[in-house]
DNA sequence: GTCCTATTTAGTTGATTAGCTAAATGAATA
DNA sequence: TATTCATTTAGCTAATCAACTAAATAGGAC
């Protein structure tokens, strides 16, 4: 892994929302990242791919669906997160996620997705 | 200053290189910079901007040269560039640059940019 | 087995970006 | 003032990248 490579999969507006969301949440379904970033499901697959890549993220399959959460396996990574924790607190950029997040945590991820269905099929 | 643009900074292998090469050298001006990275001057020029707007560099105009350093500055900016500093010396990607360096900074700018002048004008 | 659905992969498009050359700017010096 | 030269800006091109849709894969449920 280049270092050229571990700040490119951070120099993005919705992979950092992702990495903001794991600080807060510790563990999320990939239907949940898709209704935070409001982006189709393809898109997101590729924003966790990148950064699961680089060894911030890893992934868990249980059944048809992949949760995430933020890895712990590198020292030198976990150091660069606890910086950008630290960072992402401090940035008001990030509070209207923070409701979002409380919004998309407070019913069962089989509602969310039923939910994203019905959208789906209606729009 | 968002933090998508921090990150989008130091997600270039040659800014990596420019601040690599100013830990280790503490300031260098705009022609050694050209030198290590074998860009144009116009590209280099480009690199130091991004670098600067970013807060990681500071320049010094001194007549006709210009000279980078790393910005002092702000701590969070300073905390990262602490733990990219390790990072930078462990990669060894970056140890043809040290030598480089060397020759670069052995002789006077003003030789450098000599050289510099003559190989552009006979190429 | 077939069907349904969550995620990923392929393929396309528009925006961004790193590189170049050439022109413009800024700063000595003749 | 005119010239020279270091650096920056403008304008271009090729490559990269984020987004999309559609097709493929993978994992239950029937």
């Amino acid at each position: 892994m280049s270092l050229a490579k571990t700040f490119k999969a951070l120099g993005d507006r919705n992979r950092l929302r992702v990495v903001h969301a794991l600080f807060k949440k510790k563990e999320l379904c990939a239907c949940q990242l898709i209704e935070l970033l409001e982006v189709s499901g393809a898109t997101a697959s590729r924003h966790m791919s990148i950064l699961v890549d680089a060894g911030f993220l890893q992934s868990r399959k249980e059944g048809r669906w992949v949760h995430y959460r933020l890895a712990e396996e590198s020292p030198e990574l976990n150091k660069l997160l606890k910086w950008l924790e630290v960072q992402v607190e401090i940035d008001p950029s990030f509070d209207e996620d923070l409701a979002k997040l409380k919004v998309i945590t407070s019913c069962e991820p089989d509602e969310l997705r039923r939910k994203q269905r019905e959208l789906t099929c209606c729009s």
